[in-house]
DNA sequence: CTATTAAACTCGTCCCACGAGCATAAACTG
DNA sequence: CAGTTTATGCTCGTGGGACGAGTTTAATAG
């Protein structure tokens, strides 16, 4: 990386990352939240034209005055690939810099096998790379499960073994930043969810198991080695139960559908997802019963954690939705009751998720990050 | 605060963080690591002499090449007041953006009361105000109690009750940054104790309780209020205890002197700290395994963390090191048992915290923090 | 005393943020 | 519909400051 010239594309990595934040933005707004004054504006926008950075388009007229225009990512400008590999599908689409996702897709898997499935993303981003060319300059990728260096440690639900994920970049020399899917659908919940423009966030997210983020102004806290925001594995359990990680008295022992079906006393089960599914469906009594004391142990997790980090915002996702919604008030006593007494006076509020599409989002999100600082705009217009 | 003309004292912003983060660094060191050209590092040391930020003094030479020079802050620089209030004592100092500490204090109180004691901080807030008129840009408070927006919450050891803690600098106009003592620790140790260096630190500190703070390139976590970092209140403990912080099963009351008591069958202690130090000196069996439960409730806390945070390096102090050096054996087992298996390869060293005057270093640096942005530069000018 | 080395100083160049003044495109107004 | 109001965009002169090439300086090594 060439030393780039202090100060140079300050400006512009400015414009660009308000860009990516809030897509669809003006360029008057842009002058506006970063006190540009309109000779700067005027300038920057240019320069960012000149190098295909950035298009502009009309923007509706709103009230008095000249309109302005809308700031849109240049349709040679540069382009992230954003993956997201689930159980039993990946999905994919490509990003660019004010957001918006492109030629979307999504694939079953024919074979689970690690191999396979790696190997079938590796053609999806060769293809890429033939399709963009240059204009492709980053791979991020969504993975259910414990990431480090870009190496997946484990992955419970896909039943994988330790596993170097740079292959699926191998050969194109492009960078690839893989991350863990709770991870990344809290970065997408941050930026432009339910805990936009919190200065700390909390995300969690009960699947199998519960993962999670700690966010600082829409930046995960990704630990040493990106494996942060196991909150599964904090022992606020029973000390007594041994978890599959290694450790004892995990969370995540108390909070899905393994925990639902000890409470019901029945064997593990095969897929504690649908199983979750099924006894929320079901209505009697001893499913109820179950189903309380997973809400009670998520409801006064999360206290704990807000009593550690002080969120602004706490947003759930996956089964903690509908397992909160089937025993609202059992969660709502747990979580205040788990409370310091001085939260108690306005609790951070817990709410749900809102982007369905969260992973693939974060996955991109983090990527426009790259792409927004100032080296990477230097090398951009350096290489055209 | 005015607009400040973008990119306007930008390499000055920079050279004086360096400063701030590497106490007698030279001035060759600091072009070399922000990449400055020679002639850049002459001239911005030139501008930041001639509005008396630095000044220079010969460096001891180091071999060949002509001698560099020491970058010493400017004897009419800016300077911020660090406080540290404790229990029985407070103690200040002047410092300067190299870091250095001037002008120490140390007193005991003589009356515990708030009014009194802060009336006291007060007064020494105004004399440094006398003694250093319009240098005095900042006061930062080290607290032993929950900060909420400059708002005391609650304070076990002072027994204090909600105070508004911003009374200390009323009628000087001055700034004040209020933060938890054990946060402060933690960004001393992160910026030059034995987290030097880390990306992602966890300081955790016993005294009464357990305070701590998890560090992401030397800056805390605060969260939204900056009540952040009471991991002392997460529910690794016995849920049927309820802890005077309002919820249940805290980790508090599983790692202190009160935890000691309990184990050794007797009430809870009017000094914690004390009994604590004093079941550290026995040596009978029921001692030494009251101080195994304790040891071992520390180490599985500490080894979810680990989980939940990935740190780099976790840091103790306070009772922590004694606890853990009277049961090493069990500190390990219960720290390397209770983390992910893939953390066991090489699980975060747990260091002793090294700095004894940690709150009043980490109360110094993050001020310093505040006076070494552009703005605040730009202001120091403006107003000379 | 001379060569070597690392660092500081000088100066021309260029990038780019800013502000003042002017131009423009819409929405109101009568 | 013509004039007014309003928000925004454009032009251009100014100046700060980062850079690099060339030069100078102050130390050590032999």
């Amino acid at each position: 990386m060439n030393p780039v010239r202090r100060g140079q594309w300050q400006t512009a990595s400015d414009v660009l990352t308000q860009l990516t934040r809030q897509p669809g933005i003006t360029r008057a707004a842009v002058a506006r939240t970063l006190r540009l004054s309109t000779g700067s504006a005027t300038e920057v926008t240019a320069r960012l034209r000149d190098v295909h950075l950035v298009t502009e388009v009309p923007a509706p007229s709103q009230g008095r005055g000249r309109p302005t225009t809308l700031l849109r990512a240049h349709p040679q400008g540069p382009v992230v690939l954003a993956l997201d590999l689930r159980q039993s599908s990946w999905r994919s689409a490509i990003v660019t810099l004010d957001g918006s996702l492109q030629d979307p897709e999504y694939r079953r898997h024919r074979s689970r096998r690690p191999q396979v499935v790696l190997n079938n993303l590796r053609r999806h981003v060769e293809q890429a790379r033939q399709q963009y060319g240059d204009r492709l300059r980053m791979v991020s990728l969504a993975v259910p499960g414990t990431i480090r260096d870009n190496h997946l440690m484990q992955a419970p639900t896909l039943e994988w073994a330790e596993l170097d994920l740079e292959t699926v970049t191998e050969g194109t020399g492009l960078p690839l930043l893989a991350g863990n899917d709770a991870t990344l659908s809290g970065v997408a919940e941050a930026r432009t969810g339910a805990a936009a423009g919190a200065g700390t966030a909390l995300h969690l997210i009960i699947e199998v198991g519960i993962g999670g983020t700690l966010l600082i102004d829409g930046v995960p806290a990704q630990g040493a080695s990106g494996a942060g925001g196991e909150y599964g594995h904090m022992p606020f359990g029973d000390r007594s139960r041994a978890c599959p990680c290694g450790a004892r008295g995990c969370w995540d022992l108390e909070i899905d559908g393994r925990a639902l079906a000890r409470h019901l006393k029945q064997g593990r089960p095969d897929d504690p997802y649908a199983y979750t599914e099924e006894v929320l469906r079901r209505t009697d009594r001893n499913a109820r019963a179950a189903v309380t004391k997973v809400v009670s142990a998520l409801g006064s997790g999360i206290a704990g954690l807000v009593n550690a980090h002080d969120p602004d915002v706490i947003t759930i996702g996956g089964l903690a939705i509908p397992l909160r919604a089937a025993a609202e008030r059992t969660f709502k006593e747990a979580y205040e009751g788990g409370l310091m007494t001085f939260h108690r006076g306005s609790p951070p509020p817990v709410l749900p998720a809102t982007l369905p599409d969260g992973p693939l989002r974060g996955a991109a999100a983090l990527a426009l990050d790259q792409l927004t600082t100032e080296p990477a705009i230097a090398a951009w217009v350096a290489q055209r």
